[in-house]
DNA sequence: GTGAAAGCGCTAACAG
DNA sequence: CTGTTAGCGCTTTCAC
C-alpha cells in the first residue's frame, strides 16, 4: 500500500488507461498529439484516479518552475499589497506562480535571496528592498530576468519599472506654486532609494525654477513614526511651512494626522500637503491627499511583460519601463485657479 | 558548453573537489556524516563554482516541496497583508517558503487550488477564503495539512485558528452597555463567514442577556463601500441607532467616515462604533477606534504550529486552536465609568 | 566515511 | 500518433 503522501503518477493513470506512460503527459502537455480516443480514455482513468500532473517533476526536466520569486521587504505601506495582489493575479493568469519572500524588514536579506535561488525561480521581481550587485550578477549569468518595481538602478543586469518619479516632483512642485504657497518642505523617504532621490530632485528643480531655492527638508524613512517625528519638527519651526511634499502617501497620512491633531492646522488652510502613490487611504474623506498616482495595473502588467518577454527569449537584458502618471487633486493642499482639468471623474493638474 | 539557464550542479561540484557527488550531497544535507576534511574541499569547490542546491531536485526525492501554500482571496482589509509577513518571516526561520495564491476576488477558485496542488504544498494555509469539502477530503488523504485561518467549520479534516469571536461578541455587547446606549446596530461581514456569525450571535447573546432584545441588522460583506452604504441607510433612519458594532476595523472605518462626513455626527457623541481586528488605521489619531484585537502574532504562530507538527508527523488531524484576546479601548464609543484596566499601556475592557 | 547505483515523476527525443 | 528510452539534479540505500 502507498504512504499517504504519496501521490497519483502519471503511471498510474497509464495502467489504468492501457496506454504508455507517455501517452499520458502528452495529454497533459498543451500542443501535444495526442488521438482523441487515447487522450479520451486518459482522462478518464485520471479523473478516477484523482490525477495530478506533478509541477515540481516537470520543473526539473523542463528547467522551468513556472514560478517567480516576488520580494517584497515589507507591506505595510498600502501600496504593495496592492502590487502584490494585482502581481499574483497577472502572473497566474499565464500560468506562473508567486513563490513569496517578505517580512524580513530589519534582518538581513542576503539569506532570503539564498533560497529563492535554490527553489530556481524563472524570474525575480523587487519592491521595496534592493540586491547586491553580486546577485544581480549571478542572475544575470544564470539567465534569471530581475524587474525592480518601483525602484531604479544603473546596472545593466536588471530591469525596472517606475513612474516618471522626477516629473512628478517637477510637477507637484509647479502645482505648489500655482497654489501661492511661502515655505516650501519636503518629507523625504529612505535617502538612498532612487524613487526618493528622483522625486526630491524633480521637486528642487521645479521650485528653482520659480526662483524657490530654500526647502526644509526632513527625513521620513518611509515610515510612518519617523514621518510623524519629522512633521513634529516641520511644524515646531518659528517659520512653519505651509506647503509640504512628502514622498508617498503613507507618510503623507502620518503627517496630515500630526498637524491636524497634535498642532490643530487645518488642511489645506493652514498647510498643504501633497503625496505620492495614490493609495486606497489617499481617497478616503478623512485624508482626500492630493497625490500623485502610480497607476498599478500599468506597472504590473509592464513588470510581467518584460519578465515573460525575457523568459520566453531565454536571455535577459536591461529593459527599463517608465510609467506616466498623473497628479490627483484632492482637498488636501489649496487648489490653484487655473491647471486643473476632470478627468474619469478625477480632478487633475494639467499645469 | 551549457546554456545559461544550466546551473552548477553537485556533479560539477564533485568533480571539482575530487569526491563523489554523494560526498557533495552529504555536505548540504544537515546531519549527514562526512568527513571534516571532505566537508572542506566540498565547500570550497561549491565557493568557486557558486553552487547553490536545486530545491526542485530535493523535493522530488523527499517527496516534499517545503513550500506552503497561501490562499488569500484579497489584500485589502490591512489585517491581511500583516498576516501575510509575519507567516512568511515565521515559516521561512523554519526553512519553508511561501507560495503565494490571491487576488481572485470575484472569479471562481478552483483553478487555484488545482495550481497549489500540483505544486505538491507541505500544506494549505486559508485565509479569507474557503474550501470546497471536495478538495479538503482530497487533501487530507494526500496527507496534506490545512489550516484555516479566522475562520472555522465543521469538517474533519481541516483545522482552525481563530479568537474567540462569540465571547468577542458578548464582550462588545457588554462594553456597549455598560456605556449606556439605547439603540444598537450591528454591521455584519459576509454572511456566511463562520467569523460573522460567531461574532454577531456573541453579541446579540451579549445585548439580551441585558434585555435588549432589538438590533439594526445591516449587511456589510466584510467590503468598505458596502458597510458604507450600510451606514448611510443606519444613519437616515427616524431611530438612529447610537450604538454599532462592526464585525471588522475594515468596515468601521468606512462606517465612521459616513458618520462623520456625511451626517455630520460626532464619534462617540452621537454614536459610538466598535470594530474588531485592532488593524493599524484602528489606531491612528483620527479613528481611535474601540476594537476586538486579533493578536496576529499569536494566531500565525499557533497555525504554523499546527501544519508543522502534522507535517512531521505525516498524518493530518482536526485541530481547532481559539486564542484568546481583548477589547482595546479608545475614543470610538463612549467609555463606561468601570470595568476598565490598562495593560501595556493600552486600556482594556474587563468588564 | 565514502562511492556506486537506483530511482523520485516527469518530458523529450527517437524509432516505429 | 504511440511506446521506448534516456535522463533532469538530487537523496538514499548498500557494500566497502
Amino acid at each position: 500500500m502507498k504512504s499517504p503522501r504519496q501521490g497519483i503518477t502519471s503511471t498510474d493513470v497509464a495502467r489504468r488507461a492501457g496506454v504508455s506512460q507517455s501517452a499520458v503527459s502528452r495529454t497533459f502537455t498543451v500542443g501535444a498529439s495526442v488521438a482523441p480516443e487515447t487522450r479520451r480514455k486518459v482522462l478518464e482513468a485520471a479523473r478516477d484516479l484523482g490525477y495530478r500532473p506533478n509541477a515540481i517533476a516537470r520543473s526539473l526536466i523542463t528547467n522551468r518552475s513556472r514560478m517567480i520569486g516576488v520580494v517584497m521587504a515589507y507591506l505595510e505601506n498600502q501600496f504593495y499589497p496592492g502590487v502584490l495582489e494585482t502581481l499574483a493575479s497577472r502572473l497566474q493568469e499565464r500560468g506562473y506562480q508567486v513563490l513569496l519572500f517578505t517580512g524580513f524588514k530589519d534582518r538581513n536579506s542576503d539569506p532570503v535571496y539564498e533560497q529563492v535561488m535554490q527553489y530556481q525561480v524563472d524570474g525575480l521581481f523587487l519592491a521595496s528592498t534592493t540586491l547586491s550587485s553580486g546577485l544581480s550578477g549571478e542572475c544575470a549569468a544564470a539567465g534569471i530576468p530581475i524587474v525592480l518595481f518601483n525602484r531604479t538602478t544603473e546596472s545593466a543586469q536588471t530591469s525596472s519599472v517606475t513612474t516618471n518619479n522626477r516629473e512628478g516632483g517637477r510637477k507637484i512642485a509647479d502645482f505648489l506654486v500655482a497654489g501661492g504657497h511661502e515655505r516650501y518642505a519636503f518629507v523625504a523617504g529612505v535617502a538612498d532609494s532612487s524613487t526618493n532621490r528622483d522625486r526630491e530632485t524633480g521637486f528642487c528643480e521645479g521650485l528653482e525654477k520659480h526662483g524657490i531655492n530654500e526647502i526644509i527638508r526632513v527625513a521620513g524613512q518611509y515610515s510612518m513614526p519617523a514621518a510623524a517625528d519629522a512633521a513634529r519638527r516641520l511644524f515646531s519651526r518659528s517659520e512653519r511651512p505651509d506647503a509640504i511634499f512628502v514622498a508617498n502617501d503613507h507618510m503623507a497620512i502620518a503627517v496630515m494626522d500630526v498637524a491636524r491633531y497634535e498642532f490643530g492646522l487645518n488642511i489645506p488652510e493652514d498647510v498643504s500637503i501633497v503625496g505620492y502613490d495614490d493609495v486606497g487611504p489617499a481617497r478616503w474623506p478623512g485624508y482626500q491627499i492630493t497625490s500623485y498616482s502610480q497607476p498599478l495595473d500599468a506597472m504590473v502588467d509592464a513588470s510581467v511583460t518584460i519578465l515573460m518577454d525575457q523568459i520566453d527569449q531565454n536571455k535577459v537584458s536591461s529593459i527599463h519601463t517608465v510609467i506616466d502618471a498623473e497628479l490627483i487633486v484632492r482637498e488636501s493642499a489649496r487648489k490653484p485657479d487655473h491647471g486643473l482639468q476632470s478627468r474619469n471623474g478625477q480632478l487633475v493638474w494639467t499645469g
